[in-house]
This record gives structure tokens, C-alpha cells and sequence, in this order.
RNA sequence: GCCCGGAUGGCGGAAUUGGUAGACGCGUCAGACUCAAAAUCUGGUUACCGCAAGGUAGUGCAGGUUCGAUUCCUGUUCCGGGCACCA
């Protein structure tokens, strides 16, 4: 009987099925482990073999996890709504319902020949309106929701509302500051547009007219994180700034606890490290400038407040408020000719020339505090109106950027750090002792930034300040295919639509062509956006990270009408304990929903407020690309050693080009000529200048894709050597972590290690061989070492080591021969959890009537990993030497008589005194002479 | 520029806490079976010297700590990833 994966594959694929053995119930006796993937966006491609790379790993994760006796989550489902399936539909006219339904199938057929153990009974699609129902529901309470900083949480707009009507918005309350103050009188007067407009600065999900990242290609605007130095994430088209009125979600306000929360959760301190970036906290001060012959006040934000004597100018961002006041009339025609300027430039360019120093003078001046020096305010576009106040005290000895701008425009400059500054690069040091610094002069300067802070705020001219990088993230899309907001318009005002009218469903539309005015598709539809008497629907659509901010929460309770998930199944399966997917989420998805979380944590509606206890991330999968030199006078083809010119040689581009072949015809280097000529008939009659009689191809690590011809597909390569075998060279590829080209080479090495399983159980003429006798120690101390190993390694996501594991255990039994039943039968159960085609099969096989899937993983029984006697390896100063046959648990002592007597030592020590004995954790001794 | 990772045979990689470096697999070499091939099996495979036993060197490079360093420390080179006018 040999091993026919393609017949046990199919049998068992059949059976798990029908038997739905995978359904999952809220059971509450057993302990939980929630594993679970990043769900995918289920695009018409088809899958490569990187795709299942983290999906292989959750699995073999939830499978194991089983097999100790969790209740194990681990469901599948589908972040449908977004961009590419309504491209496909405007250029088709087919609905993105319809495609989208149709990559589904495929998709889930392709999970579906690997052997996956979703519960697939909980999918959750984003796009399905079952789903989104809930999406829109928790979009109303965020927008409902206004964040007290006091208390460090989300609460009900209406506790703010009672506040106003009752103490109007004094200190005290924990909302932030605004710059009209009211009182309750004055509250209770406001006109209700007044009044709304006033909670919309303060509600998390919130309206405002302000600058976007439009992209005319797509027309969309889209969030920050998805665009990559100015052009779109997803087709690289350009990005400019826009001004629009937009939706946004006030992430801002949870910078501080997503920053704080990082130190719970188990990720990898690179993704931590990125988040960090994101938001981006800093420490300072806000320091208000007078400016002369001008009542108000300028204000800036600095870090290094104890540079202060050490000003030299002031520099607006050219949108800031104060541009326009404080321009004097002799200025006024250069700076409106500068603001022209500023105006015309796109990001792209203003990154692109990033080095190129631009400015203009106002002709106002700022007043230093401490000592009244008179400094010069100028504005220029390397000071962002975003961050901070939109406007800095320049220290050109002590910041780069000031320093290259204080030479351009030939500014005179002070220097406050002695030695530190050598005038020709900006020394950001705190280590200097302060010069030229009045009554700082003298002191350290990471002692003097306490000093001054102290300072000012005694004299109420500054404060201690701390700012985040992160903006608030834009949540308008002027899409089609996404979630519609449940909001309606009155008189100008934004009101939700009542819970009862949830889900608000997408209209059918004609085309998918944008609206008017950079509005999206829905603004087409006169009768669903007008309600009539001056009431209208918002017609942006939400963001793809909106549905899958929550999803993890869908998937306890997925067919609940009356909430999102009743508080009982998300109290019962909480957290997920294990999240797999991609770095690329770094930023994005994984902040949203983070904090998504915080907010229905704050409001009450789940127990926990971070939503992934581990995150394990994926490597990618590059492909590893081949390349053929065609001559570009004639149809002739070059052997890589054969060129006449090298790759780096001039001219090389004018005689050849480079083209991509497709991996699937060449063998390592070696190009399949046969395969290739037939593949295209230009090919057939090339003239190909060989080098030993083949054709060897040149060879890049690049990105797996069509395009490239570098693409593998996992349904070949079940084909030829089955799911299990995939599923384990898969992981045997090297840590799950790591990216690595593939490389197909070795997968006959796994498919070898399932051969030889198989021949444990089976002999070609005897048929079954395996018995029910007693074990002998040595085999049974060769399954508990593989269950110690089998078990660490995976509960460590070590997943290529213990595939390695297997394969001794498997070469050692093999070596003894060994085929009873007492050790094989535990190894198929921890098998499964890898290979669990071939593992239930061999398991039936032995006569089990269960599935192996519901089996108990083993327990490494200590009697048959702990020796009496051990071999320890003698070294002489750390020099190895020797071996010596001693008692596990012996003491100092006899360490030194056991050492002293054996022959060889002896002879190596000789009449060297023995200084030490070093006994190391029973592994080793070392002697010192 | 800044912040994180990483560097081990011909290749992918292992070494869980400082304790026999190179597990496991690929490739390759030799052998067995075979008319032959495939499949399978056995043995070798870091380099150098040696018939062998064995010896010497060896984890990017230069130092240091230690009886002992792939592992810890200092400096340095290269590669990968992220951020990038954030004051």
C-alpha cells in the first residue's frame, strides 16, 4: 500500500466537512484560546504560495492548541469592500457584489485544498449588510462619544451636553480646551446649530472642512498612512492637498493610550517601534512671543526651550492664522508672492526637493522674553501649519534645518554652545554647558530645558507641552463600494439616522462614475439622497479600515441581529491570543483597531481594551526571479556566461535586453529549452548561445508576482506532492517571521520525510507492519524527546524546528525499526496538527474509529528523558578534550574524584595543579589548571 | 539623516539560559538494488594537513570580559526593513 495523498486527502477534506468538525460553540468549561488571521481582501488574482504562509502557521497553531485541550476560535472571513472590485466595476459596468462573490468562491476553494481548520460557519464578509449593519452602529456611538481627558476615556456625548447646559465649559470637566469659553447661560442660548457645531469639535467620529490627501486618479481622498511620499499606497498615483469637508476619527485623543498600551501586548519591538514613530511623542514647551507694535501673541512649540537665548528668528508655516496681521506694508508684495508660490507646489514636489531653501521675511518682529532681543519673523514651507503651532523659534547652532536657512538668507547667528558649534553644522547636542545664555550661561543645557519651563510658567508665558505626530484619520471616501454613513443633514447640521434604520444599504446605481464636485457616486442618486424638506444623506462611503476595525469581535457571536456580539461571547472568548498577518498593517489597521477597542471598552460594550494579546508577523515570500538576454540586433538569446559585454559593461542596455522568463521552465539556472521554444513561436527559431550545452539564466530576488513571471502556485504544487507536504515545507522554509525567496527545490526532502512515515506502517510486500507490542526504552525515549521538542517548538511558533523534530524522530524509529503502535500512535496525533490529512488516515488506520482532530496531544513523561548516567564532555581550560560516563546528580566532589581518576584526564593535567572544577548544569565539566 | 532588525558550510537554516558550532533538509560525492531508469536504502560532505587515528583554523571585521563567547560588552563594515522637513 503506498501513500496516496491524492485519495486521502480528498476522503478526508470530505469527511471533516460533512462531519462539521470544525464548528466551534461558546462552550464556557473549557479554557479559550482565540487564533486568529488577518483576514484577507479577497482579490481576483489567486493566491501564490506567500499567501498561506501565515494561514499554515495560525493553523497548525489552533490545531495544536486543540489537541491540549482548548477551545479553539479560529475563523476565516473577508475584508470585501474596497477599491479594486469598483475599479473593475466602472470599467465592466459588472456590480462589485458580483465580482466580489465570485473571487470569494475561488479563494475559498483554494483555502479549501489545503486543509485548513476554519469554523467556517462564522464568516463574516465587511460587505455583506448583515455585517455592516454593525459597522455603522459603531461608527453612531463613536460618533456619540466625546473623549474626557481627565478621566483618560470615551464617554457619551451627553454627559457633555448636560455639562454645558449646567456649568457651560469652565475647567474642571475633563474636555479639552477650546478657545471660546461659554457659560451655561450662554450655552443654553446657543441657536442648536451653534450648539451642534460646538459638539462636533469634540465628538471621536467628527466633520470638518480641512485639508485632505486627494487623489485625482482615484478620486478619493485618502488616510495618511496610505499615502507613500506622495502618491497613493495602492497605484502610485499622485496626492495633492485638498481642501474638503471630511469625516474624520479623533485618534488623536487615544495617542497617549495607544502609546501606553503598547507595553501590554506581546508584538514585536520593530512593530512597536513603528507605532511609536506614528504617533510620535514628543516633549516640550508652547512659548508665546509678544510681537512688536502688535497686540497678539506668537506662539511655538519647541522641545528645546533651554536654546531660547540661542534664537535668531521665528519661522510661520505660510498658512498660519498671523501671516496676514503681522505682514508689514513694506513686505506685503513679497510675502503674497511667496504665499503664490507656496501654493502652486504639490507634495510631491515638495518633497522631491526637499533640500531647497525657501522663505520670506514678514517684516514683523518677536520679542524675546528674558533678555528683549528683537527677532525677525519669517515664513517659509519647512514649518508645517500641522504640527505643534504651526510656528518655530529658529536656533541655527543648535538645528540643522535653521542653520542652512540662517545662512541662505544670510541671518546673523548667536551661538549659545561654545566648542559644540563649529560653524558649519548644527549641533543638536544637551550635553553642552550654555554660553551667551543670560542666566543660563553657565549651565548644562539638559538641566537648563527644567529651568526654563519653570520659568515660564511662573510667568505665564509658557507651558509644558506634549505633542503627537499622529493626525486625526481622515474616514471619508468618495466611493461607492464601502459602508454608507448613517448620517443625515438639516439645516447644515449632521444628525445620525436612528438605530432602528440600521443597516443603512447601498442603493443600486447606474454607473459608478464620481458626483459632482469630487463627491462620490451616491451623489448620483437624487432619490436616495434626497429625503425631501432640506434633508439630505451624507454620500461619502466609509474607509476599508472601518470594517475591519472590529471583525475580531464579529466572529464570537457572528449571527447576532440585536448587537454587534453579545457581551457574554465576547466576554467569554476576549482577546485574541494570537493575531498572524503582514507588517504592512503596521500603521494602519492595527492602530484603528486599536482604537475601536478603547472606545467600546470606554463606552462598556466589551471587557478589554486591546484587542490582540500576540502578534506574530509573517515574513513575505519574495519571488525568486530569472532572466534571459536576448540580443537586440537579431533574434538570438545569451547564456549569462556567454554575454560579450557584462551586465555592468557600457553599452550593455543597447545590446540586450532583459526579459523575464517564467519560472516554470527553468530548472534552478538551467532554462528548459524544449518547454521555452514551444512556448511561443518567435522562440522556436532564436538562435541560443550556450554555454556546457545549456542555457543558464540570470537570477533576482524580487517581489512574487504575475508580472514578473515569478509566481508559484500552491494548487501545483498540492497536485504533485499534496497538502501535507506543502503545509510542511512551508514552515520548514526557515522561521515564520523572516522573508525569504522560495525556492521549490526542497520540498522533495518533506515529501521523502512523509514516504518514510508512511513505510512505518506500511512495507510495499507486507502490507500493515505495525504491532501492539511493548515498546522498548529506546523507542519510547525517542517519541517523549519529540513530544518535549514537537510541543516547545510549536507553542513557541517555531515552526520550521519542529518540522525538523519530525523528521529525526521519524529517521530514529525508522533506524529501530520500530513500528508499535504504543509509539507511533502519539506522533500521528501531534502530526495532525501539521499534516493532518495523512495523520487521520494512519490514525483510522490504527483502528481508531474518532477523529484524530479531537485526540489529546501527549505527554512527555520524564522517567524516559531522564538519564542515571550521562556522558559529560570534559574540557581542559575550555579545550575540549574528553568524554566521561558519570551519575546525573552528583555533587562539586564527586565531580573531582570521578575527574581526577579517569585515565585520560590524568594524562592531559600531568603535574599542572588543578586551580577549579566547573560543574555546568549537568552538561558539561571544565577543568582550570 | 534618524530608528529597528540581521550577518553561521555550496544553499535554506539549527544551537531555548554563555557550555561538544553546523541539528534537519537541499545539493553533491561514493556505494547497494536494477538490463537500465525512477523510487528506495547505506555512507561521506566547514576548510586545511593526514591512509587513518588525529591535529589546526573557523559563526562579517577589530578588540574586550570569561576557565569557556554564534550567544555578553565596545568599535566598525555590509545587507534588509521602517520613518523622513514633526521643531
Amino acid at each position: 500500500m503506498e501513500y496516496d495523498y491524492r485519495a486521502i486527502e480528498k476522503k478526508w477534506q470530505g469527511a471533516w466537512k460533512a462531519d462539521d468538525i470544525y464548528k466551534v460553540e461558546n462552550e464556557t468549561f473549557k479554557p479559550k484560546c482565540y487564533v486568529l488571521d488577518m483576514f484577507p481582501y479577497p482579490s481576483g488574482a489567486g493566491l501564490h504560495v506567500g499567501h498561506p504562509l501565515g494561514y499554515i502557521a495560525s493553523d497548525i497553531y489552533a490545531r495544536y492548541k486543540r489537541l491540549k485541550g482548548f477551545n479553539v476560535l479560529h475563523p476565516m472571513g473577508y475584508d470585501s469592500f474596497g477599491l479594486p472590485a469598483e475599479q473593475y466595476a466602472l470599467e465592466t459596468g459588472q456590480h462589485p457584489a458580483v465580482t466580489t462573490q465570485k473571487n470569494i468562491d475561488t479563494f475559498r476553494q483554494q483555502l479549501e485544498n489545503i486543509g485548513f481548520s476554519f469554523d467556517w460557519s462564522r464568516e463574516v464578509r465587511t460587505s455583506d449588510p448583515h455585517y455592516y449593519k454593525w459597522t455603522q452602529w459603531i461608527f453612531l456611538q463613536i460618533f456619540n462619544s466625546w473623549y474626557d481627558h481627565q478621566q483618560k476615556k470615551a464617554r457619551p456625548i451627553s454627559e457633555l451636553i448636560d455639562n454645558f447646559s449646567s456649568q457651560g465649559n469652565g475647567i474642571g470637566f475633563g474636555q479639552k480646551e477650546i478657545d471660546n469659553k461659554f457659560t451655561a447661560e450662554a450655552w443654553n442660548s446657543f441657536s442648536e446649530k451653534e450648539k451642534q457645531d460646538i459638539l462636533m469639535r469634540f465628538r471621536l467620529a467628527y466633520s470638518a472642512y480641512g485639508e485632505v490627501n486627494w487623489c485625482e486618479a482615484l478620486g478619493t481622498v485618502l488616510a495618511n498612512d496610505e499615502v507613500i511620499n506622495g502618491v497613493s499606497e495602492r497605484g502610485g498615483h499622485p496626492v495633492v492637498k485638498k481642501k474638503m469637508r471630511q469625516w474624520y476619527m479623533r485618534i488623536t485623543d487615544y495617542a497617549e493610550r495607544l502609546l501606553l498600551g503598547l507595553e501590554q501586548v506581546d508584538f514585536s519591538e520593530a512593530m512597536k517601534e513603528m507605532q511609536r514613530n506614528w504617533i510620535g511623542r514628543s516633549e516640550g514647551a508652547e512659548i508665546d512671543f509678544e510681537i512688536a507694535d502688535h497686540s497678539k501673541k506668537l506662539k511655538v512649540y519647541t522641545t528645546r526651550p533651554d536654546t531660547i537665548f540661542g534664537v535668531d528668528f521665528m519661522v510661520l508655516a505660510p498658512e498660519h492664522e498671523l501671516v496676514d496681521h503681522i505682514t508689514s506694508d513694506h513686505q506685503r508684495k513679497a510675502v503674497e508672492e511667496y504665499l503664490d508660490y507656496v501654493k502652486s507646489r504639490s507634495d510631491r514636489e515638495r518633497m522631491a526637493e526637499i533640500k531647497q531653501i525657501t522663505g520670506c521675511f514678514t517684516g514683523a518682529y518677536a520679542v524675546n522674553p528674558f533678555d528683549g532681543k528683537k527677532i525677525p519673523i519669517w515664513i517659509a514651507e519647512y514649518v508645517l501649519a500641522g504640527y505643534g503651532t504651526g510656528a518655530i523659534m529658529a536656533v541655527p547652532c543648535g538645528d540643522q534645518r535653521d542653520l542652512l536657512f540662517a545662512k541662505h538668507f544670510d541671518i546673523s547667528i548667536t551661538n549659545i554652545i561654545g566648542d559644540h558649534y563649529d560653524g558649519n553644522e548644527a549641533n543638536p547636542t544637551k550635553e553642552a554647558v550654555l554660553s551667551n545664555s543670560d542666566f543660563l550661561t553657565g549651565v548644562k543645557m539638559a538641566g537648563a530645558i527644567g529651568v526654563v519651563n519653570d520659568k515660564l510658567e511662573e510667568l505665564g508665558i509658557g507651558k509644558r507641552k506634549v505633542n503627537y505626530k499622529m493626525r486625526d484619520a481622515g474616514f471619508s471616501r468618495q466611493r461607492y463600494w464601502g459602508e454608507p454613513f448613517p448620517i443625515f443633514y438639516k439645516n447644515g447640521m449632521a444628525f445620525p439616522l436612528d438605530e432602528a434604520d440600521l443597516p443603512l444599504e447601498l442603493p443600486h446605481v447606474e454607473n459608478y462614475k464620481p458626483g459632482p464636485d469630487g463627491q462620490g457616486p451616491l451623489a448620483n442618486i437624487n432619490d436616495w439622497v434626497n429625503l425631501g424638506e432640506g434633508v439630505s444623506r451624507e454620500t461619502n462611503t466609509m474607509p476599508g479600515y472601518a470594517g475591519s476595525s472590529w471583525y475580531f469581535l464579529r466572529y464570537a457571536d457572528p449571527d447576532n441581529s440585536k448587537e454587534f456580539a453579545s457581551r457574554q461571547a465576547t466576554d467569554y472568548w476576549n482577546q485574541v491570543d494570537v493575531y498572524v498577518g503582514g507588517t504592512e498593517h503596521a500603521v494602519g489597521h492595527l492602530l484603528y483597531s486599536r482604537m475601536w477597542t478603547k472606545v467600546l471598552y470606554d463606552l462598556g460594550y466589551i471587557g478589554f481594551d486591546e484587542p490582540f494579546k500576540k502578534l506574530v508577523n509573517q515574513g513575505m515570500i519574495q519571488g525568486s526571479s530569472r532572466f534571459l538576454y536576448r540580443s537586440k540586433k537579431d533574434n538570438a538569446f545569451y547564456s549569462l556566461n556567454k554575454l560579450e559585454i557584462g551586465e555592468t559593461g557600457e553599452g550593455f542596455s543597447d545590446h540586450y535586453s532583459k526579459l523575464h522568463v517564467d519560472v516554470s521552465y527553468v530548472d534552478g539556472v538551467t532554462l528548459d529549452l524544449n518547454a521555452f521554444k514551444k512556448a511561443r513561436a518567435e522562440y522556436a527559431d532564436a538562435t541560443f548561445h550556450l554555454e556546457d550545452g545549456n542555457y543558464i539564466c540570470a537570477v533576482e530576488v524580487e517581489k512574487m508576482s504575475k508580472s514578473k513571471y515569478n509566481t508559484v502556485n500552491p494548487n501545483e504544487l498540492i497536485e504533485k506532492y499534496g497538502a501535507d507536504t506543502f503545509r510542511m515545507y512551508e514552515m520548514f522554509l526557515g522561521p515564520i517571521e523572516q522573508s525569504k525567496p522560495w525556492d521549490t527545490k526542497g520540498i522533495e526532502g518533506v515529501f521523502r520525510f512523509l514516504k518514510k512515515l508512511w513505510r512505518l506502517f506500511f512495507d510495499e510486500n507486507k502490507g500493515k507492519i505495525w504491532t501492539d507490542e511493548k515498546a522498548s526504552n529506546a523507542e519510547l525515549k525517542v517519541l517523549h524527546r519529540a513530544i518535549r521538542k514537537i510541543g516547545d517548538d510549536t507553542e513557541r511558533f517555531s515552526f520550521n524546528t519542529g518540522v525538523s523534530a519530525f523528521m529525526v524522530c521519524v529517521n530514529e524509529l525508522t533506524e529501530l525499526k520500530c513500528h508499535k503502535e504504543e509509539v507511533l500512535e502519539p506522533l500521528l496525533i501531534m502530526l495532525s496538527a501539521y499534516a493532518p490529512h495523512i495523520a487521520e488516515e494512519l490514525y483510522h488506520q490504527l483502528g481508531n474509529t474518532t477523529s484524530v482532530i479531537k485526540a489529546s496531544f501527549p505527554k512527555a513523561d520524564n522517567q524516559y528523558l531522564v538519564e542515571t548516567e550521562k556522558e559529560y564532555p570534559v574540557s581542559i581550560n575550555g579545550k575540549m578534550r574528553t568524554t566521561l560516563t558519570m551519575p546525573l546528580n552528583m555533587t562539586q566532589g564527586d565531580v573531582e574524584s570521578q575527574v581526577l581518576s579517569n585515565e585520560i584526564v590524568k594524562k592531559w593535567i600531568e603535574d599542572k595543579p588543578v586551580k577549579k572544577i566547573i560543574y555546568v548544569k549537568g552538561k558539561m565539566v571544565n577543568i582550570v589548571v
